[in-house]
DNA sequence: GCGAACATACCGACCAGTTGGTATGTTCGC
DNA sequence: GCGAACATACCAACTGGTCGGTATGTTCGC
């Protein structure tokens, strides 16, 4: 691939115009274009999750990232001491992106626990939408692919896993105290199971490429919380 | 399954030769050694599985592959003609290996359907020893990092998936129709649900060193495959 | 006028794949 | 039944391009 630099910034013209333009008249009315380009740090990291979730880690080059993001490799190693730092980085934001995702998804408005919780299982069907690099989970690709090899890029995937996972689990615990059977699994690890679940459902789609597989291990998954959490019967 | 075209850089001169020679007697009288070394095909075949599985497809360079193996590049590029058709060849072997080992398990040998099924749960959960790389599976790694990248990859390692799932579905199919409930799901699905759950429990695991997560994750599934088939319940 | 945020040019290591062999059979015309 | 022609399995050295990372600027807000 010859330059990197189609998708650079415009300032290349500035060489010469500072040169004309008087500095104090400083800028024109075009300055203030509304809505500021995010920094090359944002872009970036998001160029990396676009990247990683489609070819994953080790085929995703600093070059095509900074290409995807309109940097340069300057800019790549200003922000981002290597691309190891930056996966890290990526997966923490991965982790906000996602995680307001979900706070201010729908699925928590129901007053009765269960709806709450199959309001989840509605939301991450809907979430199936698109592509297959579209809809699979930057984490979970992360941690299949360097957990021997990036232990700080693993650890940090994981983390993002775990940590949404604990966000389902007071409603799973509530569910539980109502309507779990005395050798129900705990919270914790039904919270855990539905990751699972969801991230085998991924593989699968991957593998078919189309989500039809991951909608069905859903569909499984429902059908295994109605009965722990015996939803035709009365709370005990 | 059906043999992906394996690795004949050759191709058609090795169609009629290899095929129909029972001509020499078979066993070499001079020596008939028994524990004669694996040729370089064999070696590279299985140090693929090792090494993929560890560090991932991109990660894993031929020279890497040929120090494990104790092989030279040009007995590399002899037997494979890219890396790509390695990757292809190393997912029919993951699929004999693997397909052998399944076949001569002890979870066929009960009557009851129901019993085969949950022996089939116990020999999963007894293979989850060792260190990660050793009880993960190859063929959802590779899915998980070329499902975009490399077509020809992903299908020969989904079909390993695909497989095994089938050959689950007589006995799932043989359950539901003792025990299954009118709206249960197909043996099919369930059959690859079994699989999507197992992959699931792998990344988990990944993601914690260990497989505590996985066998967390196969218990839900047991749990579930009960229910399905209302194991507590009488045939209807 | 200083430091953060970029940009450009470049480097050494490494990587997939090539080249041009050697050694050991196997086939087959004669 | 012998030797030329061919096939198979493997090997060591090499190559052209790519990769992550660096060195050295330039721009610009404050």
């Amino acid at each position: 691939m010859s330059k990197t630099s189609s998708a650079s910034p415009v300032s290349s013209a500035s060489g010469q115009a500072t040169g004309s333009v008087p500095v104090g008249a400083v800028e024109p009315a075009s300055q203030a274009p509304a809505s500021r380009r995010p920094s090359a740090r944002e872009r970036l990291l998001d160029a990396a999750l676009k990247l990683m979730r489609e070819t994953g880690y080790a085929a995703t080059t600093v070059d095509a990232l900074c290409a995807e993001a309109g940097a340069t490799k300057g800019a790549f190693f200003h922000h981002f001491v290597s691309k190891d730092d930056l996966a890290v980085a990526a997966a923490a934001h991965w982790a906000e992106t996602t995680g307001a995702l979900f706070e201010a998804a729908p699925y928590h408005a129901p007053d009765d626990v269960l709806d709450r919780i199959f309001a989840y299982l509605d939301f991450r069907d809907a979430l199936l939408a698109g592509t297959v690099p579209e809809f699979t989970c930057f984490a979970g690709t992360m941690i299949q692919e360097v957990h021997e090899s990036a232990p700080a890029i693993r650890d940090a995937a994981y983390a993002c896993v775990t940590g949404h996972a604990s966000t389902l689990e007071a409603d799973f615990a509530e569910a539980l105290a109502l309507y779990g059977a005395p050798d129900a699994p705990s919270a914790q690890s039904l919270a855990l199971h539905t990751q699972a679940v969801l991230q085998g459902g991924f593989i699968l789609a991957k593998g078919a490429g189309h989500a039809g597989p991951a909608r069905e291990t859903l569909a499984h998954l429902r059908r295994y919380l109605e009965q722990v959490f015996n939803r035709t019967g009365e709370p005990k």
